[in-house]
Parts: C-alpha cells; structure tokens; sequence
DNA sequence: CTGTTAGCGCTTTCAT
DNA sequence: ATGAAAGCGCTAACAG
C-alpha cells in the first residue's frame, strides 16, 4: 500500500494537521518541526493523492477558453472540441466556460484575461494575438497565480506557462518540402496564400517555406504573398485572378484559411493539376482532398490541443508535472489515404472498429 | 453544486445503502423503490463521482501488457512507454505489469492470457497473434469480466472491446500514394521488405500498398515480396541482392522492421537515389530520414497507444464511455521536416519551449 | 429487503 | 506552533 498522510504523521511524530501545513507549504510550522516531517516524506516515499486531495478540498478548477469569433472554420472546430471536452469535465472536477473576442484584436484579448482574473479563475486558455499588451494581461494572470497556456497562436515574450500548438517554422518547411517532391521536375511557380502577415503563425509558416524552396535549388519562382484575411470570397478572387496571370503556376501553398474559396477558384479553372497544400483538416479542406484538388493537408489536432490545454492548466494549477511527450502537438500530414474518417453522431469512430 | 448520493437518498427517502445498491446494479432492492431511486437520480441530473467511489473502494486496477520480446526496437519502445505510464500511474490508481512472450506463439500468448486471469486483473493489453486460440483465450477473460484491448495488431474475430492501432491497409494505401507521388514520371520498379507474410498487419499493409499501386497506373512494376523476418541482417542481405539484381530499381516499401538493414544495404550500394518508404520512427528509421536515406516514415504513436490502452482498460473497467476521437490512433506521415525533435533526459521536449 | 456506521486519503476549522 | 475532529462523495460491512 502507498503510504499516506496518517504514515508521515506517525513516522514524524506529530499530527495530520502539521504534515498537511509542510505538505502544503503553509506556515506555523517551527523549521525542526517541518525537517522531521519532510524527512518522514522522503523517507517513505510519499506521493500525494490527488483525488483524494481534491475531494477534501471539494474544489472544482474553473478554466476559461478565449477563442476568437467569426467564420474561420477551424477556430470553430476548436471551440466544438473545448464544448466537448467542457461536457465530460464535470467528471474531473473542472468547469470551463468558453469566451469570445474579435480576432486579432489585442485590446479585446486583453480585456478578456482581465475580467477572466477579476472573476477569480484557476486557469485561462487563449488564442494569442501577438501584441504587448496582450503579454502585459498574461504577466497579471500570472502574477495572480492563475495558470496560462496559449493555443494554436504563441507571442513573442510573455510568461504563459505552456503553448498548446505546432512549430509553424517546421511546419511552413514541410510544407516546403511536400512541394518540392511533389512537383519534382516540373517546371512552373508557386503561390502563397496567406491570411495576413500581421499574424504570427503566417508570417512563420511562410518564413519556413521560403527556406525550403531556397534550399531545394531548382530555382523554383515563390510568388508575391496573397493576403485573404482568411475570407473565402477573397481568397476565391485572389487565387482566381493569379491563374489567369500565370497560367504556368504549378503549385499554391495557402498557409492560413479561406480554403473554401482557394478550392472553388481551381475548380471553376480547371487546374486540377495545380499541386496544392494548405492548412487544417476542416470542411472545405476535407472536400477538396477527397476530390483531389488538394494533395496535401498539414494539421494541428484541435481535440488533441484542448485536451493538452486542460491537463496542462490543471497540471499548473496543482503544481504537478507534465509528461512533455503527451503536451507535444505534431505536425500531422494528411493525404487522401491517411485521412481520419470524421466521427459519427454518436461519437464512435468508424475507422476504428471497421 | 453538483448532486451527491445524500441528496438522491433524502429526495427517494431511502438511505445511503439503497441507493448504493441501485447505482451499482446490485441485489437486494424492491422493484418500486429502485424506482423511485432511479427516478431521483433521474431528475437531479446526477452523475457519479468516479474519484470518490474510487477512493471508497480503495481501488487500484491491476493491468497486465503482453509483449513480444526480442529485438524489434518498435516492440521495445512501446515496452518503454508502458514503463514509462507505469511510473506515473500510481497517481491514477493503476497498477501496470509487464509480461513478455515469445514473438509470434500463439500458444505462448494463450497461455499469458489465462496467467493474467488467474491474478485476477482488471485488464489486459496485448500484441495480439492473430489465432484461434488466443481468441479462445480473450473469450474466456472477458467472461471472468476482465477488459481486453488489443495493441498494434488486432486479431480476427474476438471479444476484444477495443484496438489500439491503426488502420494497416489505410497505412499501405498511404504508402503506395507517397510512393507514386514522389518516382513521378521516373521509371524503374518498385520493392517490398516486410517480416512476415505470417503476420496479419503485414499482410494487410502489403494488400493496400499492392492496391494503391495498380490504382495509380503508369504499370509500375511491384517485385515480389521480400521476407526479412524483422532481422537487420537478413534485411541487409535481400536488399543488398535486390539491388544488384534490378539496378533500375526506383522505389522501396518497407513495411516491416529490420530497418537498420535496409538504410545500410542502400548506403553501401550508394543508391541514395531510390525513394524509400518505411514504418515507425525507431533509431535507424530517424537516422534514415535524417541522412535522407529514407525518404518518409508511417508511424502509430507508441505512447498514444499505450496512453490510450490504459485509458480504456479503465473506461471499460469501470463502465465508463470511452471518446472516440481521443482513441483513435492516426497514421502519421513523417518526412525530415516535421519530425519531432526527440525528448532530453528530463523529459522535455526541447521542440516545445523552443 | 433496508438502514447504520465506519472509513478511503486528504483538508480545514477550531481549539489548545 | 501544534493537535483533534469533522467532513468531501462514495462504498462496504454488519445489523435489523
């Protein structure tokens, strides 16, 4: 049996109350006193019960989600997979409430970690906008002694405990890389399009691109950025309009969202034959791999990143470790063949009992 | 505040024990009062707190991984996983053993089942040989009331409540697409390593790749299997000859281990220049990616498998529903730029604070 | 058939 | 500065 509190205290030669002040930190505990409870802990290799613990303390974590609104398909995604997992938290003692803000709004976010602190929260999960005010409002949380991840979207310099997302460097590589072997002798250039440079995860993901296509030689032309503010109906007029003006191009890399209208543009076009990559396994994506316009799509597993939110932040909260391996969000390639079945209604994967 | 069994006695006006009695399903109650029990709990929205009753029960749930031993490094790092889990599962009241048998024995494997039952765990986890009387065997556990997840390879037709794996004919799919997207237009045939045509996920990895290959037409030629039984060795000599014997040849599939064969039988014929396809990240095969030997990876995530086997052995253990999406094992694809970084000693993953 | 009572391992008043 | 005792939500004897 593991040791508990009641062994500490009988080894240590005092009550459960004074084990529990060590074991918490708490004061009024003279420094003797606390050496010879500590020596206890070590001694018989005492690891708390967390359960238990929590059980005592009848405590429940309020986390909060701060997910940007609007249309883009995976935010949306993103805050289906935190309503899911916020259903089957009451089994684990963690209630979690889901924010919006405007996106790329910095002021906005930061009011939202503000009135996050004032209502007294155990941890806070956002969607970064790279800004530093934004990195002022993490410092207060912080300073509360509220946990704080990042999802998907990381800033700069800021005191957040973890991030829940991918290297957008490597994956703007990848996505290099995939291009370069796909098109392989074929000769023609490539777009981009990209959602805004003011975002962070764009600005990396093309950084890591154009180091790839440099290093792949063959001096492939990487045309000027399009930027459709992850608009489908702007993207649609953007990659529409760049066929005309190169009718050669062989490749589109489309690094943010509005994939829906990068999709419609090709196929309105006839050029199947583009190679295409984007980002996010979401419905339009979905679609255009399955009918072939897209080759390859890179994503970040949402469900995987809000699930790794909430045992980070409960981690935090608690004081415990992580297992790093587990909080590590790949890059996943998907192609037509490797691509997940999407769930039923019941919820019950069919790919994973067929 | 959330529902206790206090509140479901005093709203039924019966006691505690009753309605004990009626939340486990056991004897003893009258058809009416379950009833009106069931009718309390009904209308309070109660849901059970699974760590509490845990902690009554002063539970621990034994569970035993049944793993082939030898030298397959993949086989040896899902065994480090399950270590590893096992070290960290005394927080969640789990209590994990590790058994090996010999690869392949079907007998052998029978024979560690029943063991397991007579200890009377709480669940089991195996590698399973795809026979008749290790089905025999799952049967007879699953009737004793013990859970039974199948890892990597699933088996026929069992009583196993779930499989921790992937897809294996979507994987060979996924490989025979990789590999006609990367030759291109190039011609030369194309090689298959596997261990064993004995051996069920082989079989079916070959099937999907053989199938993919006929789909994508241009008649590229797919050579007749080569039987490496997993040996570094004997891998290193077939593809030595193979070699020699087709120096046209474009591609290879490996879709079994012994892979440290391979990447040598290339480098020393100097064919850096055949596109190589091969499955898990082990040493050799991260090496291969890393010298560009290897020119992509199919992996099942070893520590997500274990992680979700033993999440399951307990969902199941317990009663408890399982999320799919959570569970299901990808098949990802890796190439040299989105290769995660490896973990340091401590744990961390160097990628993830980068 | 049903109720009483004493814990599981930990925290938390309230005394001393 | 330290201890005693009463729970948290649930289960498990043991009585009726």
């Amino acid at each position: 049996m593991r040791p508990t509190v009641h062994d500490i205290a009988a080894k240590a030669g005092v009550s459960l109350a004074t084990v529990d002040r060590v074991l918490n930190g708490r004061p009024g505990v003279r420094a003797v006193t606390r050496a010879r409870v500590e020596e206890a802990i070590e001694r018989l290799g005492y690891v708390r019960d967390v359960a238990a613990a929590n059980l005592a303390k009848g405590r429940v974590y309020p986390l909060v989600f701060i997910i940007p609104e609007g249309e883009n398909p995976f935010m949306r995604g993103l805050e289906a997979e935190v309503r899911l997992a916020a259903t089957r938290s009451s089994f684990e003692r963690t209630r979690i409430a889901v924010v919006h803000v405007p996106p790329f709004d910095a002021p906005a976010l930061a009011k939202a970690i503000d009135a996050a602190i004032a209502e007294g929260v155990a941890g806070i999960a956002a969607v970064a906008v790279d800004a530093p005010e934004v990195a002022a409002a993490i410092g207060r949380a912080r300073a509360a002694g509220i946990a704080f991840v990042t999802l998907v979207s990381d800033l700069a310099a800021s005191a957040r405990d973890h991030f829940c997302g991918v290297d957008n460097l490597a994956a703007g590589r990848t996505a290099g890389s995939l291009m370069a072997r796909f098109l392989g002798a074929r000769p023609g250039a490539v777009a981009v399009l990209a959602g805004s440079m003011l975002v962070r995860d764009h600005r990396e993901r093309l950084e890591g691109f154009r180091a790839l296509m440099a290093e792949a030689g063959g001096g492939r032309q990487v045309l000027d950025v399009l930027e459709g503010q992850d608009e489908p109906e702007r993207a649609r007029a953007l990659v529409g309009a760049c066929l005309v003006a190169h009718p050669e191009l062989a490749g589109i890399y489309s690094l943010g969202a509005g994939n829906a209208g990068l999709v419609a543009a090709l196929e309105a076009a006839g050029r199947g034959d583009v190679c295409v990559i984007a980002h996010e396994i979401t419905e339009p994506t979905r679609l255009g791999l399955e009918r072939g316009v897209i080759d390859a799509v890179l994503n970040q597993d949402a469900g995987h990143e809000v699930r790794s939110a909430i045992r980070v932040l409960r981690a935090k909260a608690d004081g415990l470790p992580v297992i790093a391996a587990q909080e590590r969000i790949r890059i996943d390639i998907f192609i037509k063949e490797n691509l997940p079945q999407p769930l039923d209604e019941t919820g019950t994967a069919r790919a994973a009992e067929a």
